[in-house]
Order: C-alpha cells, then sequence, then structure tokens
RNA sequence: GGGGGAGUGUCCCGAGCGGCAAAGGGGGCGGACUGUAAAUCCGCUGGCUAUGCCUUCGCAGGUUCGAGUCCUGCCUCCCCCA
C-alpha cells in the first residue's frame, strides 16, 4: 500500500480501515490541498444502528476530524428497494412511516458521532427519499437507464451470485444498484461529493456511481471500502446470543454495551483498538504488547473506549466499575442490571425458575430448568441445586437485594419494592 | 398449459421402514480447564401448574388403534417440455 499523504488517508490506512481505494493518488492529493466531502449510505431497516454501523461511522468521524466533510446518507428511499447484496431472500418491505420512525431514532445515534451544522466542515445528513421518492420514471431511464448495460450489471457480483444460486432476484432489487449510483451523482450535484466510501462488499455499487458521474456530469468521483470485519475466529462481529448489539442504550444498556466489547477475543484486541477507539497508535501498540492474561487491561481499555464512544464516558466508567466490582472483587455492584419484585410476593416465595425467566436470561421455566440441572444458576453467588427453591426475604443481601447469575458472566439484580 | 422434484424441530443445514418430541451437524447456552479470551473436552438445546399433560414436520381434509411417513385437494419454490 501506498503512504498516503492527506491526514484523512494516512490516517484510515494506519487504523485498518482501508480496503480498496479508486485512484488513491489522486484522491489523496485532493484530501492534502482541500476539502473532501464524501457520503455513506446507511438503511433504516432497523430503530436503531449496530456495532456493525460502527465502522463505516468511525471513517466519517475520521473524516471531520481531519478536516472533511461527512455525509451520512439516510437510505429512506432505497430502503423501500432493499440491497440484494449478498442475501438470497429479498428483503421485507417496510411502510414509510416505518421508515420514518427508523430515520428519527437512527439520527440521534448520528449525533454522538459527527458534528452537524450548516458551517465548514460540518456533518450533513442526507436522506435520497428526498430525490428518490420523486423521480420520473420515463425521465429517469432516459436520462440515467441509458448508461447502465444488462450485460455488466448480470456480471456484477450481488446479481451473478443470486443467479447461479437460482434465487429469485426481482426486477425492484435489480434496481438497487442503479438507484445507489443515482446517488452519488445526486449528492455531486447537491453537495460536491466526490467519495463514497461503505464496506467491501459495496465495491460494485460504488463503481457504478463512478461511471455514471463521469458520464453525467463530467465528475470526476473516488471510492473507498473498508474490509470486512470478523473475529479472530472467524465469526461474524457484532452477533450475540441476543441478537445485534445496538447502539440505542434502551436497547442494549452501557453495561452490556462495555461486556460486549470487554469479552473480545485476544487476537482481535489491537484490530479492534484501532478501528473503535480513538487512542493514539503508539498507545494502542503498547497494549497490544502485553502478554497472556494481561491483555485483559487491553480489553479493559477498548471497552471503556468503545463505550464512551457511544454513550458517555461517565456511562463508560460507570460499567467499568461495576464490572470491576463484580468480577474481580466478586462483591456485590450496585449497578448490575436489575428487575424489580413486589415485596408481598417475595414474602409468599418466588419460585426461582420464575425469578429467573423475570430476570430475563432464560426464556422460559424448562430452560431454567435445564440450567440448574448443569449447575449454570446461582443465587447470591451460591449454585442452586433444587428446582423447587423459592426466593424469600431471607435472602436479601444487606443492600436488599438478591443476586440472580447465570453462568459466570450474567448477573442480575432482584429489588424487592 | 404438460411432466418431474422439493417444502421437517419458528436460528440455519439436514436424515427420517406407519409407533416420533423426530437421527446428525452448525450455531447457541451451561459445565470443566483458563484470564470474563481462544482451542479442547462434557452436558443441554419444543412448552406447561411436569413420574403426567399440551403443541410441533408448507396448508386443509381423509385412511388407520396410531400419520412427518399413505390418499385427496390447495399454496409456494425449483427443473424439463410447450
Amino acid at each position: 500500500m501506498a503512504t498516503y499523504k492527506s491526514d484523512f488517508l494516512h490516517t484510515l490506512e494506519s487504523r485498518g480501515f482501508i480496503h480498496q481505494v479508486s485512484e488513491p493518488e489522486v484522491l489523496d492529493q485532493l484530501a492534502k490541498t482541500g476539502q473532501v466531502t464524501a457520503y455513506i449510505g446507511y438503511d433504516c431497516t432497523a430503530a436503531s444502528l449496530h456495532v456493525g454501523h460502527l465502522l463505516p461511522t468511525m471513517m466519517l468521524r475520521w473524516m471531520q476530524k481531519t478536516g472533511h466533510r461527512p455525509i451520512a446518507l439516510m437510505g429512506g428511499g432505497t430502503t423501500r428497494v432493499g440491497d440484494p447484496s449478498g442475501k438470497d431472500e429479498s428483503r421485507r418491505l417496510l411502510t414509510d412511516e416505518q421508515i420514518n420512525e427508523n430515520l428519527k431514532s437512527i439520527r440521534q445515534i448520528f449525533a454522538r458521532f459527527l458534528k452537524f451544522g450548516d458551517s465548514g466542515n460540518d456533518a450533513v445528513m442526507a436522506n435520497n427519499a428526498d430525490w428518490l421518492n420523486t423521480l420520473n420514471y420515463i425521465d429517469f431511464l432516459r436520462d440515467v437507464g441509458r448508461h447502465f448495460s444488462i450485460n455488466r450489471m448480470l456480471t456484477f457480483d450481488s446479481v451473478k451470485l443470486r443467479l447461479e444460486r437460482q434465487h429469485e432476484l426481482s426486477f425492484l432489487e435489480f434496481n438497487y444498484m442503479i438507484l445507489q449510483a443515482y446517488d452519488f451523482l445526486e449528492l455531486n450535484k447537491r453537495y460536491g461529493c466526490r467519495l463514497q466510501m461503505g464496506g467491501s462488499d459495496q465495491w460494485g455499487n460504488i463503481i457504478n456511481g463512478i461511471d455514471l458521474g463521469r458520464r453525467v456530469a463530467g465528475a470526476q468521483l473516488f471510492a473507498l471500502t473498508s474490509p470486512l470485519i470478523t473475529t479472530a475466529s472467524g465469526a461474524k462481529m457484532g452477533k450475540t446470543a441476543a441478537g445485534a448489539v445496538w447502539l440505542d442504550p434502551n436497547l442494549v444498556s452501557p453495561y452490556d454495551y462495555w461486556q460486549f466489547w470487554r469479552n473480545t477475543e485476544d487476537g482481535d484486541v489491537g484490530r479492534f483498538l484501532k478501528l473503535f477507539t480513538e487512542l493514539p497508535l503508539e498507545e494502542i501498540a503498547k497494549l497490544t504488547a502485553l502478554k497472556g492474561s494481561e491483555i485483559n487491561e487491553a480489553k479493559k481499555v477498548l471497552a471503556t473506549e468503545a463505550t464512551a464512544m457511544v454513550h458517555g464516558r461517565e456511562e463508560a466508567l460507570k460499567a467499568e466499575a461495576t464490572a470491576r466490582t463484580t468480577f474481580e472483587e466478586g462483591a456485590l455492584a450496585e449497578n448490575l442490571p436489575s428487575f424489580d419484585a413486589k415485596k408481598s410476593e417475595l414474602e409468599a416465595g418466588i419460585g426461582i425458575l420464575n425469578a429467573s425467566v423475570q430476570a430475563g436470561f432464560v426464556s422460559s421455566t424448562s430452560e431454567a430448568r435445564r440450567q440448574i440441572k448443569s449447575g449454570g444458576i446461582k443465587v447470591n453467588d451460591v449454585t442452586v441445586t433444587d428446582e423447587k427453591m423459592t426466593l424469600t426475604p431471607k435472602d436479601l443481601t444487606q443492600e436488599g437485594v438478591i443476586k440472580l447469575s447465570l453462568g459466570k458472566k450474567k448477573h442480575v439484580l432482584l429489588r424487592a419494592v
């Protein structure tokens, strides 16, 4: 890889964000001498962003930090179509109301990463529904459609794979790549946007936009993609048993978010520190050099930094402290997740099976039974052996709570109210 | 339109002579070992008021003491012919 002269590309490169860049020298020169505007597209199929969105969002953040202007493009229009890339089945289509609601809540999450506004290199949030929804079909075909070769489109992986595997690919989905190319063109017109970034699977789509821009507007546009992130042991990143790791504190608490990063595999710590925190590289190098179990210190730093980015430093430190008391001191931490139980019910005795379900770490009493059988459930750090056991006021600790645990990592407090 | 094939445990893939809560994987969860890691090994992986009861094999009926398995109709997908 070339060594970049611009802060922007140099930073991305040295932190491991770059997979492919089109015309790297030209882009580097542009970024060095002036302000570049770039965008990344996000779909709005969910009401929150998750860990998988973190990497592209960090790219936007670094962009802004190095003096350039980021655009977060919300796919309010394209979400109505669905990207076929890498999927065998069509995405379910969402209603406009759903899409708009999702947009609203996602907007708030973005505000934590980027400074939005109207001046200098303030970030812009655009929504492609603004231009896609009002498209006139005939005009679009004539102005844009003529530049796309079906022959060529059929060779793109996203299409080819679907066809080879004999899976359905509707015309609607087939158009996705055209719309995405059009987005690039439109953002170029509206904001002078010249660079589109995205995951490596977006390369083909981005190139389409570049071609369209050259043909229609005579613009020189650029592509930059980031590598696909998997864990050292090959699993997809950001998935846990409970599903996606959301960035919304109402969906995944700061404590759980901290825990997610704390449990990073050894082999990923260095890479993740570079990608998901803003610590200087020298410091990361020091942390990565730690051997054996000392690497746990690096994981804590990763967890706290990553959590601070999304939930604020205060929440991050609180999560760190809670983890320290719970795991390292074996003591009871007040800030563990908790749920309430009525005092009267507790006096009558709450069955451990039901309590486990209420605590949220098992989904049925049957599962609770199984966990007890294999020694996975603890009350106040004592393994439960009898599934008929009941919790009573006697089990309350001095702090007035009962600590329920599943396995070694999941702890929930029952509070009597 | 004609001929052939497929749809299985609501995470996925996939076996299944009429006795089936249904083989085997993957994934996940728990246990052991560790360092809240990985790898490895062991156990579990429909629900419930639980030595029993209830609900599951595309959908709806039927045959049978008994149906994932046989029959009929329907839906969806794929292949070949038109």
